[in-house]
DNA sequence: TATGAATGAGTATTCATTCAT
DNA sequence: CATGAATGAATACTCATTCAT
């Protein structure tokens, strides 16, 4: 969206829009977090927005864009939360245990996100197994699996294993954590975190 | 009424009775690997058993004790059918590798089962994160890895791993494995089990 | 059961019939003085009753016809109860005391029957005020309270009252009995019926 | 927003709510009257409105608010109405009197509100004789029948007789009235009313 | 922009009734 | 005679979406 197409009051609509669109993504994500993705309507969230449902409508093309947005939402803000955690590692090793370490202590800085999310992605299989919102989602953090998985195998750290089933493992792994969380508040987030690390270190690493 | 009308009534109906149950615990089954849990009401079932609603509520008490009955009756099968191919190997480490291939076995051997069953366990959680439908229904398998893991710890088979942390870790890839094959039916889940046998066979094994 | 004996033997077949149709009636009554007549089905009734559903669309044409042999069998019982109590006593003004205790003296004897009636003549009311279930089963209490009025009225024992007016007020105070009884089981309808009897003696005689 | 803003904002939103809740508790009474409570369904109110069913759920928590808003509408208009009517008379006998003609008059000049009410309260007895919807909205009336007894009692004009059966006797003849009119729209109320409060004037007054 | 009234399709469930056995 | 399986309409209620204001 260029800013000329914003056109004729392109600051305030675009503040006033992004600010509703905020408030009502964060309202859906604690609406779904709390009641679950099942539970959820859109009068619901907008109850707690406090706003009128056809706000919702205004500024989403329908529920299942909301829905989309709240997805795309928590997943940029994770990816871009464990960017910064994991940093530049020099071993591949290193930047698997970081990247699961960083990825759970998102979970456990944003509770609600994660939860609201996790519920929808596995709420929301449809006709086939597909996802249902915007399948494209996770690729970047599938990709970013991948690429360290290639990197160790490459460089000799990582055995031989299947990269797809050791990814798959891996994110079921991570996106149990939420659910695990919201089922027993007193989950030690961080022990499960390096557990896990150490798990997949030793799953993957060439023996010694 | 002699006793021989008697029984073969009471085999009659219940054998009607029987029939119908499988059949639309079958449908449902169906419905929800091919729709998702979300998509799919009792209507929909019903309309695919070829029946009217009414029979459903004439057979099953409500929507929840239709889809419980559609989950104990997934999980015993699959129990019964773990149980026989891992058989009763003489280490924790053999026990467990026959463990995750059996499960995944059960999957390709069930792919809608299985579909359907992980559809209505990852949808159907609540408001505080307690599965919906008979939370119990889980426990023998988790029942099961917890003890293969204390036997391999307490034989120096396994190392010291936290065993919750493991149990999450596993029942959560091999509760991915439908998704996997819904979303493409390509997944070769003989190597996916092989690889994750492999992979937490790795992860718990103590240090050669 | 040989045809014969079937077809031959009438009585048999009507004393079945009967019978059945009785434990029908019977188990009608019980139900609805239980569950309220809103809440009774014929399920609930058959199951009760220990037998299908089909069977009691057997023996009555619906469910109206049911209901309509519920009111008349009572209405019947009560009648017969109600005239052997009363006598023949040789003023009006004995009469209607004696009706008014008799009427509240059946309710106390069969409080089930009288509850079941009046909770289906008084939920019963369709288009227009009819009653929904034979209308014409309570005109022989109603004739009855007339030829009482008009007997009392003739030989100078009562004033000159609205007949209609006395009936109906009459007529519902002995109908709430079941309604209050149900309501609190404590009620002492011996008083009640004194105390009714007292009163409407009152309201009716001629001065002193 | 300012204050006349915000009020007269409240006063559009409450007038068309108001306005709707109105129109709906209308077309349930006119239902109701018509063709008794049993037979109404939000569906047949809705028609009547013409508006869909959806309207009903949106002003109403569901049926049982609805019905309760009704009986308590109705209930509330007829103890002002009657309260004007009554008075305050100086003995207890001529309040008796005046409560009496009051309550019947209110059912001649809006009989399908009063045959609605009492289709409800008689129609909605539940399992155990109480009634369904709001029990405590006939307080007010039993409250004032009970102290008008008490006060003649207290000052002689009444003799001793038992104050709930004559409660009884007095509510039950007053909320017959709407069937009968129902049943018969020629039936004349205003002797209805004078005959039943000589009536029980008679029943209560001491013994010249 | 924002409201909230209204819709209409969809939800599970109940029930009187029918009918082959 | 009796069963109980099956129907299909009716029940209250929910919800995403639309639209006049």
């Amino acid at each position: 969206m260029r800013s000329n197409l914003q056109s004729s009051d392109q600051g305030g609509r675009s503040f006033i829009e992004a600010a509703r669109r905020a408030q009502i993504i964060d309202c859906a994500v604690e609406t779904i977090a709390e009641l679950g993705f099942a539970q959820t309507s859109l009068a619901k969230i907008a109850k707690r927005a406090g706003v009128s449902t056809g706000v919702i409508s205004y500024y989403f093309a329908g529920k299942d864009d909301l829905i989309a947005e709240v997805v795309a939402h928590v997943f940029t803000a994770g990816e871009a939360f464990i960017r910064v955690r994991v940093g530049e590692p020099a071993t591949a090793r290193e930047t698997l245990r970081a990247f699961i370490e960083a990825s759970i202590a998102y979970i456990a800085a944003h509770p609600h996100n994660a939860a609201a999310v996790m519920n929808i992605v596995r709420a929301g299989r449809t006709e086939h197994g597909g996802q249902r919102f915007d399948p494209a989602v996770g690729d970047a953090r599938r990709d970013a699996i991948t690429r360290i998985c290639e990197w160790g195998q490459r460089e000799g750290e990582f055995r031989a294993f299947s990269i797809p089933t050791l990814r798959i493992a891996l994110i079921e792994a991570l996106d149990a954590a939420p659910c695990e969380l919201a089922a027993d508040p007193d989950v030690d987030l961080d022990v499960y975190g390096r557990e896990l690390a150490e798990l997949f270190d030793r799953a993957t690493r060439k023996d010694p």
